[in-house]
Order: structure tokens, then sequence, then C-alpha cells
DNA sequence: TATGGGGCTTCCAGCTGCTGGAAGGTCAAG
DNA sequence: CTTGACCTTCCAGCAGCTGGAAGCCCCATA
């Protein structure tokens, strides 16, 4: 299989094929005019590494999920671990990004949007939070 | 005012309040020595810019914010279309994040997370979603 | 067999928003 | 006069790609 074949199977586009081959998560063999020759398990590795970093975790998260993926000896208790500080992650994110929704929803409202210059929204973000 | 007394005060680390000067969104003048001099208008700038930051604004939306800011004819309107735009990039990369804890959630409910090799963690990522 | 259009290769640069560090000038205290 | 804390500039690097240039390669058609 070469790349174009492989990104759409995969669904990640061959830059980004190409730089995980860069990265050292996959290593495809090479043809003799040079060309990547992709095998069946280097494109389940590229999709399963497609659905982790669909699920937020970084490269490095990846790249320690791809190695337990291979480790037929691996302990399931280390992939749990690892998924669980990942979504610690997402959930503290998710607190974050609220608490800036709160804030912004309330200065919003308080805005009334219209051609006057007096804008609490402006006026929130010149002093110092009160609330 | 040089840059330690500004970085105090503004609640910014000087690297950054530098950086801001680099892409333009503060001039502070120069003393003698080459060294900034921050007049209280910069310090309010860095200030406004650090809390628009600090609610997920992009520099290009708080150099917008702050081009609204000083501008004593801005229409309240304008702010308010901006923040909107940004409270829903906000809200959309909730509910992605929602996505994929709920997803996550569900692999580690159902792993036990032992010293066997068995996960459907790893399994859940090997395999298209199915739900 | 020549040619044209696509796909493949590599490498380099750039995106966001800083941050760390090196090399060197400056200032204030002792 | 020295010491140490400041200040300056510039360069490199973080994540995770992405775009583009320059140059092979392959296949189909004329």
């Amino acid at each position: 299989m070469n790349i174009a074949e492989v990104a759409k199977a995969a669904g990640l586009p061959a830059k980004t094929i190409r730089y995980y081959e860069d990265i050292g998560l996959i290593h495809p063999k090479r043809g003799e005019n040079g060309y990547r020759d992709f095998s069946a398990s280097d494109l389940h590795k590229l999709a399963f590494v497609g659905r982790a970093r669909s699920l937020g975790f970084s490269i490095v998260e990846c790249r320690a999920l791809l190695g337990l993926y291979e480790d037929q000896g691996r302990a399931s208790g280390d992939v749990k671990a690892l998924a669980m500080t990942h979504v610690a992650q997402i959930r503290s994110k998710i607190d974050e990004l609220r608490a800036m929704d709160a804030t912004l929803s309330k200065l919003i409202q308080a805005c009334h949007g219209d051609q006057r210059p007096d804008c609490p929204i402006l006026a929130g973000l010149a002093k110092p939070a009160v609330g």
C-alpha cells in the first residue's frame, strides 16, 4: 500500500503519516523506488493513533499507548492509569472553559451591543475581576 | 516603570511583555540606557490583554479588543459580536471535550485495570468507533 | 517512444504563544 | 572597584502538524 491509499484508509492526511514516521511512531518499509510501502499492521497502528489523537491523547501518550498495545504482556492497569490521567486533564480543561464561558456570558448579557461606545465587556476586561 | 515592576503589577512574565511589544501590542518608550520605560497606560493595556488572554481570547482577538478599547467611538455591538463568536468557540470546545470524556469514561469503566493484558481501552482504540 | 499529469520523495518554513538560555550592557550598594 | 541583580538582544525550542518548493517516478495515451 502506498501513502495515499493508507491515508484514505486511516483517515489521516499523508503529511501527518510522514510526520508520524518522522517521529518514530511507525516504520513502514520502502520499495525499490524509495516509496513507502505500508503493511496492514502499519495501517492498524495509524488508525489506532488517529483514534487516540481524536480522544485528545498527546503524541507522547499515543506512543505509550502504542507500546502497550503492541506488548502482549502489558497490564491493563497501566493502560487504565494512563487513560484516567488523561480524563482528569480533560475535565480540568472543561472546568477552565466553563469558567471562561460563565464570565464572558455575564459580560455579554450586560452589553446592549448597539452603536454606542459604552461597553461592559471592555469595562470588565479593563478592571480587575471582582466576582 | 521598568519591566519587572510592570510584570508584577500586570501579573505577566517579563518575557511575555517583551513578546507583546515584539508583536506590536504595546509600544513602551525607552530610557537613555535602552531600558523600556512603561507608562500607566502601557500597564493598563498589559493588564487588559492579560485578562482577555485568561478568558481564552487569541492574540489576534486581543489586538482587536485593544483596538476597540482604545477607540472612543467604537460601537459596543462590535465588541459584543467578537465576544459572542469567542463564546461560541469555547462552547464547541467544551462539547468536543465532553464527547472525549464520555467515550473515555466508558472505556475506563469497562477496564478491570489489573495485571492481566486484556484491555477494553486498547480494544476500543484498535477498532472503529461503534457508538 | 515521447509526453503529460499525477503521485511520490525530501527539506525547509511557518503557524500559536510563549519560554529558556546565552552573551553582554547597566545600575546601585558596599 | 567589585559584586550581583537587573536590563538588553537574539536564537532555539515546545506541540502537532501544514504548506510549498524542487525534483524523481509511474502510467496512460498519442
